[in-house]
DNA sequence: TAAATAGTGTCTCTCAGACACTATGTC
DNA sequence: GACATAGTGTCTGAGAGACACTATTTA
């Protein structure tokens, strides 16, 4: 051996320290037009009922690997960027053993959900996400508290929507993030700043046809 | 065996899945009157130069716990609130193994960091915190970062100070939090929403007596 | 009295909120 | 034309920033 101390000041080496089975779990956040902001939740492969899709961590793995991993295998959804919420590292959390969890929120646009196995997901309003274990619960609130802050400066900057759309298609989806109706002049002069108008028009719809915005590269 | 399928859709038994060593690492931040906001840091023991305080998780043990042990074992201090910061996670970020950490950031009144160990830390500007291993530079500059949004709204969230203080020396606590002067008036009545006043005056320095205050417990 | 600091009145500028008007499409 | 929606002018009230004045202490 040529180092007799260690990093917490003891005698052990690294590989004789216990070490915790490390978990990840995501509250995948997206939009229905008629519903409002609804989270991805998977049947429980073991107990009844329905909780975030999750998974442990395989060797030498990064925790957004992992998570890209759990959504495709359990839900059958690829290719998204997750953003680290919080540890939770109560010891008797999960029963089979300790475990920490490294929640995690991932908002996407409805269509990057749309291949996902029908019978083992549903897409439950945040607001009612029903009965989950662990504490899938208070991730999900946490989720969309945490989606609300980051929606009241800047036009969806998790691109909810895709990468061009009108100030009223902003506007709703920045309603179903607040959870409130937003005033349409107000809001129209909030996001300016951060829009670039295209000079293209949209047609087809009711009233005067609306410009295409995309976001400020900044 | 009661059940064959595990929470990753897998069929192994949680025991079998390589664990990481999990590590927690602080940033404890303090206010120095003359130099202004402040990271403790203590000498590597296994190595040349300075890191962040920090050890491995025991068997069954919180991560705030944790916190709290590697702050009395490497530097003498106790009894304090710590809040995560973020988890690091790639793989080989530690050369002795796959080690995970997460960052935690601490604010404490300067008089709690008395007791420290004198030869074996240092307290160093969070601006300038030296050549730091792992991820602690990165750690230091989000701590910092968090703490100035965390006192934009509120007066001393964290309690920099004792219970009862000065407008000047919440100012001057402010000012050290975010790095840059503030107007006295402004953030007179920025501040007042937040807090109670005592009736109470100061005696004894230069000026008019100035009144203390308390913050409002709302 | 001079200097230093505390506390407050007030002016201005900006901006959110609200209302209302004009513009331009479909039915 | 009736209706729906887009885009914008403008009024108002709240609040941040800045300046200046008064108040109360020490040296």
């Amino acid at each position: 051996m040529e180092r007799k101390t260690y990093r917490d000041g003891g005698s052990r080496p690294l590989t004789e320290y216990p070490r915790p089975s490390v978990a990840v779990d995501t509250a995948v956040l997206t939009l229905d037009p008629d519903v409002g902001l609804v989270v991805l939740e998977v049947r429980r492969p073991t107990r009844r009922g329905w909780a975030l899709p999750g998974t442990f961590l395989h060797e030498g793995e990064r925790l957004a690997d992992a998570v890209d991993r759990s959504l495709h295998v359990k839900a059958n959804v690829r290719g998204l960027r997750p953003r680290q919420l919080q540890v939770f590292d109560d010891p008797s959390r999960d029963d089979r053993g300790w475990v920490l969890s490294v929640a995690h929120i991932e908002v996407v646009h409805a269509d990057r959900l749309s291949s996902r196995f029908a019978d083992a997901t549903r897409l439950v309003p945040v607001g009612t996400p029903g009965r989950l274990p662990y504490d899938h619960a208070e991730i999900v609130a946490r989720a969309a508290d945490d989606l609300r802050r980051r929606y009241r400066d800047q036009p969806d900057p998790d691109r909810l929507l895709g990468d061009e759309f009108t100030l009223r298609a902003l506007r709703l989806a920045h309603e179903a993030v607040a959870g409130q109706a937003l005033q349409r002049d107000s809001f129209r002069r909030a996001m300016e700043p951060g829009l670039v108008a295209t000079g293209v028009t949209t047609a087809g719809g009711r009233g005067r046809p609306a410009e295409l915005f995309r976001r400020r590269v900044s």
